[in-house]
DNA sequence: ATAGATTTTAAACATTTGTTTAAAAAAACT
DNA sequence: AGTTTTTTTAAACAAATGTTTAAAATCTAT
């Protein structure tokens, strides 16, 4: 039970099969992944992955907690902020484009762990509730009472703020498929597609037609 | 070799056995579905399975390529319809909407399963070079050109016109969980998403500044 | 150095997996 | 009727799966 939280590079073997299940359940799934997989991605011995987590259920649940946790935590921060709404927007699309650019598969990843087994989330729940609860609501709603945003729920928003850049690294392998497309193609495209999504819900939000 | 596309009250074992497949792969996906799960569903013997589809990596892809057609074929359709762009993209959504309310597991099915593995794709290029390829983006370029629509390219239409129907479904349960409503209630936040996302499109689309 | 605890290993365990076999049952045909 | 083909069944198959065991290796402290 020690150097559980270094970053030196001598890991421990505890880390080891941390990184190589993250990698692994990302990658295959709960279903696709077997403890083998794991174990051979690690380097080690089978034996070792139940000696450490007792189980691949619980080696699992360990790890969908923390992409789960990775995919809100950021979220409920800069939600937080204390930064003008306009902006806050802008930050959330950009931290979650830089996101799931350095993690592809965690948006496909958690959406299809949670909808083959919804009760994955239960331990989760706080961190939902810290996104719920966060200062944007209260600050949208101020914005619409001073007539500068158009009138729209928390509930309405927040999707239109994430669903476009998570469907984005959710289809890359259909878009690159449809739009004939390699790695880099990809990548201009989504970056291009970004801004535009900026745009889009900015543009929406703030352009409107004020009726006083 | 007969009786395969009735409906009558009598199916025919093949058929039994697909319209089980589709259920139990469409709830568990390919690694998580077994041939024995199948087999139950239908109310068969397991040797069946293999005796009408010579293998579970070949029922499944029978199974695939039939939801891939379903989710694509039917927005090719619209795309080369007769009517006006507008009309056309509240159709298109309206559409991708009832879709996955009859079948709530398509969209994450689909893209889990082509994510998991891209390959299985290949067999079905046809029904997207189809979308590729319809009357859509002719007819979105004379808008742009008679600047009644802001100047974009269909490559990042299409996705701000499907991505947000598409994430409604897959983040069902997460919704459910974030927003405490039950299903009665996130039927009813779904309908007006749905015009919400309608709204958005068309006005981020139609009222821009022209600039001539 | 030695004893004790911890970590790692190879091997085995019981189930479950996809698939096949060979016989039985049902259907189709003469 | 009887014969042949098609469909269905129970049983078995080898391979893969998650997990455990018991011994070996390594580390820790006296």
């Amino acid at each position: 039970m020690k150097n559980s939280m270094t970053c030196s590079p001598f890991k421990s073997t505890e880390e080891k099969i941390r990184e190589a299940a993250k990698r692994v359940f990302l990658e295959k799934g709960f279903d696709g992944a077997t403890s083998r997989d794991i174990a051979d991605a690690a380097g080690i011995n089978i034996a070792l992955t139940n000696y450490y987590f007792r189980s691949k259920e619980k080696l699992f649940m360990s790890i969908f907690e923390e992409m789960f946790q990775l995919f809100f935590n950021g979220i409920a921060e800069i939600m937080n902020k204390p930064i003008g709404f306009r902006e806050k927007i802008a930050e959330l699309i950009d931290h979650d484009f830089e996101l799931l650019k350095k993690n592809p598969s965690l948006a496909i990843f958690v959406m299809n762990e949670i909808h083959r087994n919804p009760d994955r989330m239960a331990t989760s729940i706080e961190v939902l509730k810290k996104v719920h609860h966060s200062q944007f609501e209260a600050q949208l709603q101020q914005e619409i009472e001073r007539g500068a945003v158009r009138p729209i729920t928390a509930m309405h928003l927040m999707p239109l703020i994430f669903c476009n850049i998570q469907f984005l690294f959710m289809g890359k392998a259909m878009h690159m498929k449809m739009w004939q497309v390699d790695e880099v193609g990809f990548d201009a495209f989504a970056n291009k597609h970004k801004e535009l999504v900026k745009d889009l819900v900015l543009t929406y939000l703030y352009e409107y037609e004020k009726v006083t």
